[in-house]
DNA sequence: GTTACGCCTGACAACGTAGTCAGCATTGAT
DNA sequence: ATCAATGCTGACTACGTTGTCAGGCGTAAC
C-alpha cells in the first residue's frame, strides 16, 4: 500500500554516514574513518561498517567533502567547441588521465571563433570549482587570461602572457616532427615544400609552422610563402586552389587540411603523389584509406595528457617532490609514409630551367 | 600562542559570503540574497554587496551550496572514450546545452572494448555528484543497469533494460533517415542496397541497420545479408574485401566506414560511384572534400543534446510541468547528395538476367 | 607496580551556504 | 488612531563531512 507513497517518497534522503554509524552501532567519526581508509580501525569495526554501508546503499557526499577540505579533487579542461580529431583525442586522454589518478575531471567549451572566450571558460571552471584548469588548445588572440590566485593553470602550448608563477608548458617535439616530415619530403628530392598552416593564433599551428621552416632553413633554402587554412577539409580546400602550379609538395597542418587539399586538386587533375606530394598531421583514423593513403604524423595524445596533469599535479597545493625525471618517457609523435609522398616527376624527367 | 591572525594571515582561504559582508557592513545572508538575485534587498545595499564581492574576488562556494541544497546542478554524461565524430561531437552538443541551461557537466568515458563498464562509469558519476545521467551511445551487451533511486537516467536510444520509471528515450529520426539514404540508392535503379552496419551492440547501429532493412521491405525487397563493421575505417576495409561482386550500391552506418570501404574498392579496381554507389552517416566535414564527394547523411546533434536534456531536466526533482509540444522542433537529420552515387551501369545496358 | 606508548574510538567543532523565522520600518486601509 | 500588509534585514540553524583532541585499553619497558 505504499506503492503510492509519494509524500514520503519525496522526502527522503540519501543515506549519511550518520546513518551507517547508527545502523553499524558505531560513531559518525568511526564510519569516516573506514570510508577513507584511515589507520586505526580494529577489522570487526571495519567489517560491520562496510556491510551497513553497503546496505544502506551509502555513497559519500563529495560536496560536504569539498567544504570542508577545501579541496574538490577535480580539475578543468578548456578545449575548443569542436569534434576535431585532434581536440577530441586529447580531450579523451584527457579525461583518462585524469580518472586514473582519482580525480574528476569537467570540461568548458570556448564557443567557436571566439577564442577571447579563453578567459569565460575559465571562469566558468573556476566558478564551478576546480583544483586546476588545463588549457588544452591554447590560443592568443591578444587576450590577457587573469589566473586565480590559488588555482594553478597548465597549458599545451605557450598560451598568451600566463604568468609563468602559475603556469607550466606541457608540451613538446611538435615542431621536430613537423621538422622530420618536411625532410621526408625534401629527401625525396622536392626542392622546396609548401605549406598549409593552421590558423596562426593556435599555438600549435605555429610550432608546426615553426618546424615546417626549420627543416628549410637547415638546409640553406628559404620556405616558399605559407598558405593559412583553418584545420577544416574546407579550408584546405580553398588553399589547394591556391596552391602554384610550381609546388610539388605541400605538409598540411592536419590531416584534414590534407584531404581538401587533395580534394582541390583532384579537380585540378593534378595527381597525388605523381604530381604534388602531401604529408598531413595527426594520422586520424581514415588516413590511412585514403586513395592514395596519406603520409602523415602519429600523434600521442596519451603521452602529451599524462604529462600536462603531471605537471598541473605537481603546481596542486600539497603536492609531492619535483620527482623531475620519473616520467622520462617523453611524448613521442612519428612519422607514418604512406602512399601520398613520391620523388618529384621533375627527378626523372631533367627539365629543371628551362 | 596561536598566532592570533587578524591582519597578517597567510592563509590563503578564499573570502566567503562572511568576508562580503564584514566589508559591506552587511549580515551574511543579506550577501547571500543579492548573489541569489532574490527579492527583497534594497538597491543601495545590493550596490554595496556587488561592490564588496568585485573586491575581494568573491566567488560562491558551490560545495557548500551543494551540502545545503542537495543539488549539484551537474549533470554527467557517459560516452565512449573515442575521437570518433559522432560521439565527439555529441559531447561538445551537449556541453554546449548544458552549460546553455546553467548547469555544468562531466563526462565519464567508458573504456573502449569494455562496454560492460557502462555500469561503472554511472557509479563514477553518481560517486562524484551529478543530479541526473545521460547515456550518449547506448550499448547493451547483456548487462543490467541499476539506477539509483533519486537520480534519473536519460539515454540517447533504448539501453538494455533500463526500467521505464527513470529512463527516458530522447532520439528519433535515425531509422526514418537512413531509409530515406537507401531509397535515394532505390530510386536511382539499384536493385538491391549492401549494408556494412555498426557494431549490433549499439543501439544506433541497430537502428540504422533497421532503417536499411526497412527501405527494402517496403518495396517488397529482400535486403541482402549485412556485412559488419565497427564505425572505423578499418572495419570498412575489411567489409570492402569481402562485398560480393554483384554489389552495386553500399549503405555504410557512418562515414568512416564508408572511407575504409572505398579504399578497399580501389584497391581492387571498382570505381565510385559508376562500380559501386556509396552512401555513409555523418556528414563529417572531410566528405564533402572525398573524390568522390560523399553522399551521405547530415546528423543533427544539437537537436539530440538539447531534446535529451529537454527529457532529463523534467525528470529532475523541482520539474515544470509536462510542458508537451513546447519543443516541437524535433531533430532533424537530411540526406547531402554528393557523387559517390549514381545509376547502376547495368541501367544503360540492359542485361540484366542473362 | 608503575610508566610509557602504541592502538583504537568517539565527542565536538568547524567548513560556507541557504532556509526559517522574527523583527523593524513604512504604507495603506479601516 | 489602529491594524494589517508589504518591504526589507539579520540572527540562528542545518547540511554531511573531516580535523582536533581527549580518553580508554592493552602491552612492553622501567
Amino acid at each position: 500500500m505504499t506503492a503510492h507513497a509519494t509524500s514520503d517518497d519525496a522526502r527522503r534522503r540519501p543515506p549519511g554516514m550518520t546513518d551507517v554509524a547508527r545502523l553499524a552501532g558505531v560513531s559518525q567519526k568511526t564510519v569516516s574513518r573506514v570510508v577513507n581508509n584511515e589507520r586505526y580501525v580494529s577489522e570487526a569495526l571495519r567489517e560491520k561498517v562496510l556491510q551497513a554501508a553497503a546496505e544502506l546503499g551509502f555513497r559519500p557526499n563529495t560536496a560536504a567533502r569539498a567544504l570542508i577540505t577545501g579541496r574538490f579533487k577535480r580539475i578543468g579542461v578548456v578545449s575548443l567547441g569542436s569534434a576535431l580529431y585532434g581536440p577530441a583525442s586529447m580531450l579523451v586522454a584527457l579525461e583518462r588521465a585524469t580518472r586514473a589518478a582519482g580525480l574528476s575531471f569537467m570540461v568548458a567549451n570556448t564557443p567557436e571563433g571566439q577564442p577571447e572566450a579563453i578567459q569565460d571558460s575559465i571562469d566558468w571552471l573556476l566558478a564551478q570549482g576546480v583544483d586546476g584548469v588545463i588549457l588544452s588548445e591554447p590560443i592568443d588572440e591578444g587576450q590577457h587570461l587573469r589566473p586565480d590566485p590559488g588555482v594553478p593553470i597548465v597549458s599545451l602550448g605557450q598560451a598568451a602572457d600566463l604568468p609563468a608563477e602559475q603556469v607550466a608548458l606541457a608540451r613538446g617535439r611538435t615542431a621536430a616532427s613537423c621538422r622530420e616530415a618536411v625532410e621526408h619530403l625534401l629527401d625525396l628530392g622536392h626542392e622546396r615544400v609548401w605549406h598549409v598552416a593552421g590558423p596562426l593564433d593556435w599555438w600549435e599551428a605555429r610550432e608546426r609552422l615553426e618546424g615546417w621552416a626549420e627543416a628549410h632553413r637547415a638546409r640553406g633554402i628559404e620556405p616558399p610563402p605559407h598558405l593559412e587554412g583553418d584545420w577544416t577539409p574546407s579550408g584546405g580546400y580553398t588553399a589547394g586552389l591556391a596552391l602554384p602550379p610550381e609546388a610539388t609538395a605541400v605538409f598540411c597542418a592536419n590531416d584534414d587540411t590534407a584531404i581538401g587539399l587533395a580534394g582541390a586538386l583532384h579537380e585540378a587533375g593534378r595527381r597525388v603523389p605523381e604530381d604534388v606530394s602531401l604529408v598531413g598531421f595527426d594520422d586520424i583514423p581514415a588516413a590511412a584509406y585514403l586513395s592514395p593513403p596519406l603520409t602523415t604524423v602519429q600523434q600521442d595524445f596519451e603521452g602529451d595528457a599524462t604529462h600536462a596533469l603531471d605537471v598541473l599535479m605537481r603546481l596542486l597545493p600539497g603536492a609531492a617532490g619535483p620527482e623531475p625525471e620519473a616520467k622520462a618517457a617523453a611524448p613521442r609523435r612519428r612519422l607514418v609514409v604512406r602512399s601520398s609522398t613520391a620523388p618529384p616527376l621533375s627527378t626523372a624527367t631533367p627539365l629543371s630551367q628551362p
